[in-house]
DNA sequence: AGTGCGGCCTGTCCGC
DNA sequence: TGCGGACAGGCCGCAC
C-alpha cells in the first residue's frame, strides 16, 4: 500500500522517537512475513539507534554509528498494508500487530500488517550492498533523477510507460497511484510504448513525478484504505487526487469522463482526451 | 536484457 | 444473510 511518501511520511513520524535511543527489546508476535524474520535482528536489542533514513520504500535505522556509517541494522518494508505506530510498551497488541521494537523509556515501534507482506531483515554495512537495495534505480527526489536520465533509460523500451516508471530498476517509490497521477500532469497516456515519448515529455514526466510525490509527502501521504501514519492518522492526499479512482468523473481540466485500464496487471486511470 | 506473469496474504466490497 | 470472486497502494523470482 505505502508508496514513497506514505514511507516517508512513517519515517519522520517515527525518528524523534527512535533517534538516540537503546532497543530494549525485540518482540516478534508473527515471523511469517514477506520473508521469515531471521534471528540477525535481534542483534539490535542493547545498542544505540543512531540514524534513521529511508532509501526507496525501505526503512534503515542504523545501529551504534556515526551519522550514517553504523555497522549495520534494521531494515524494514511496509508491503502493501503496513504501518509503524509509536505506542506505550505496555499498550496491549491489536490483530496483524506483528513485532515490536520496544525501547528505553518505555515506548515502543509497533508493526501492524494485515496482508503480511512486509518485511523485518537485518542489514550489515554498506546497506546499499544489501541484495535488496543494490539494484535499486535513483531516488526520484534526488539530483540524479531527472528528464534526460528517464529518456536514455528507456531508448529501445516497448513496454507501457507506466511500467517503465514502476519499474524500481529505473527510478524508486513510484507506486500505482503516483504513476496514473503524474502521468496525468504531464499529459502522457499511461500505456504509450515508453521508448516512444520525446526527451521534452520526458522531462515533464520528471517534473510530475518530483512534483506529485513533493506535495504528497507535504500531505502527509494518501489514505485511500488503511494507511495510517505513526501517530495513528490518516493522510490527506487523497483529496487532491485528479484521476485515481475517479472513472467515470469528469476530468478536471477538460471534462471528459476519466478511464480506467489494467496495464501491467494493475488498474490505470487517465484522461484519454489530454492524454496521447 | 526486457517483459509478462504467478504468488505471497487478508480484508472489503459487489453481485447473485 | 451467505457465498464466491474480484480487487487492493509492492515486488520478488521465474519463464520466455
Amino acid at each position: 500500500m505505502p508508496e514513497l511518501p506514505e514511507v516517508e511520511t512513517t519515517l519522520r513520524g517515527v525518528e524523534p522517537s527512535l533517534r538516540g535511543r537503546t532497543i530494549h527489546e525485540i518482540i516478534v508476535r508473527n515471523p511469517a512475513l514477506r520473508w521469515p524474520v531471521p534471528p540477525e535482528i535481534y542483534q539490535a536489542e542493547g545498542r544505540v539507534v543512531s540514524h534513521c533514513r529511508r532509501r526507496a520504500k525501505y526503512l534503515l535505522f542504523g545501529m551504534d554509528g556515526d551519522g550514517e556509517d553504523a555497522d549495520g541494522g534494521l531494515l524494514i518494508h511496509l508491503g502493501m498494508s503496513g504501518s509503524l505506530r509509536v505506542c506505550a510498551a505496555d499498550d496491549s497488541p491489536r490483530r496483524h500487530d506483528h513485532f515490536d521494537i520496544v525501547l528505553d523509556g518505555g515506548r515502543c515501534i509497533r508493526f501492524n500488517d494485515p496482508r503480511r507482506f512486509g518485511t523485518l531483515l537485518w542489514w550489515e554495512a554498506p546497506a546499499e550492498a544489501h541484495p535488496l537495495l543494490a539494484t535499486l534505480g535513483p531516488e526520484p527526489l534526488s539530483e540524479a533523477f531527472d528528464g534526460s536520465y528517464l529518456w536514455r533509460r528507456s531508448r529501445g523500451r516497448k513496454g507501457a510507460v507506466k511500467n517503465f516508471i514502476m519499474d524500481g530498476k529505473v527510478v524508486v517509490g513510484v507506486g500505482n497511484i503516483y504513476a496514473s497521477e503524474a502521468l496525468f500532469l504531464s499529459g502522457i497516456h499511461p500505456g504509450r510504448p515508453a521508448g516512444r515519448i520525446s526527451e521534452t515529455r520526458y522531462r515533464a514526466l520528471a517534473d510530475s513525478i518530483r512534483d506529485v510525490l513533493g506535495r504528497a509527502i507535504r500531505h502527509g501521504g494518501t489514505t485511500l484504505r488503511d494507511f495510517l501514519n505513526s501517530d495513528g492518522n490518516p493522510g490527506y492526499f487523497a483529496q487532491e487526487l485528479l484521476v485515481y479512482e475517479r472513472e467515470g468523473k469528469a476530468c478536471f481540466h477538460c471534462g471528459a469522463p476519466v478511464r480506467r485500464r489494467v496495464i501491467g496487471q494493475r488498474s490505470s486511470y487517465y484522461c484519454a482526451q489530454c492524454q496521447r
